[in-house]
DNA sequence: CATGCACCTTGTAGTCACTACAGGGTCAAG
DNA sequence: CTTGACCCTGTAGTGACTACAAGGTGCATG
């Protein structure tokens, strides 16, 4: 399959197959006559794999440790684990930001009487030390 | 003051400051004879909004906004208000995505049996087509 | 056979909001 | 007079792509 085909069927941009490529995270591919990249299943899958794995958030450098680990296949999961628990992790401390930004900016929105500016209450909450300007 | 003292009261980076200065969030201050920035209270009002608008997750470019927005305070408080409530929807959708996200992650991370590589639940979760490498 | 069009190639530069130097200058204390 | 903390400008790097520019390929249609 050429990249295009490959991009459509895991639903990627085609500079980013070709980014994934240089950045050492897909195998460089069989090219045609033409030059053209050509793909088969193998990458297919892998390419799933990568976009799988960033779809769950993991960092590109995640990723490339958990397929080296995936090819060890006789080795133990605990580094999977280790890496999986560390994302999900900071994906929590994440959610607690954002958790805590929302209601801050809801109790900000919610004090607005869309008058002038002048004595915006947003505008106010943004200025701990007074009126701006 | 230094824009180290100004720095230090609106727990920024130097760094950060003179890149505020530069994309033209902050004015240029005065210059001491031996060409340090001089900074006034009028510019720890500005870099303080600019501080708390960021913590808030607002862009920059909001910001450079809100700061046009609360330069004319005659004017009606509307956009802020629209501005605030974009962005509060932009978070609530990342709180979303954040949410559904972890769950996954704990329930791929809950199979994880720790044994081989060859049967880890965490890598299978990741490769939808089958087994990986 | 020529033409058009979709697709492919390489390479470079831009995004966002900083951060990290390198290579120097300034200032106050000891 | 030297040390050390601070300051200056300018450039390059971060992550994970995205967006071209300038050109080549492959196939269908006239």
């Amino acid at each position: 399959m050429t990249i295009g085909s490959l991009a459509k069927a895991t639903q990627t941009r085609v500079e980013t197959v070709r980014w994934y490529e240089k950045v050492g995270l897909l195998p460089l591919p069989a090219r045609s006559s033409g030059n053209y990249r050509l793909y088969g299943p193998e990458h297919l899958r892998r390419l799933s794999f990568i976009r799988r794995g960033r779809a769950l958030g993991f960092t590109v450098e995640q990723i490339r440790d958990l397929l080296a680990l995936a090819d060890e296949r006789e080795r133990s999961c605990g580094e999977v684990d280790t890496i999986a628990r560390a994302h999900l992790a900071d994906v929590e401390r994440k959610l607690a930001d954002l958790t805590r930004l929302a209601s801050e900016l809801r109790e900000v929105i919610g004090q607005c009487g869309c008058g002038s500016v002048a004595d915006c209450r947003i505008i106010e909450a943004l200025s701990p030390l007074g009126e701006p300007a």
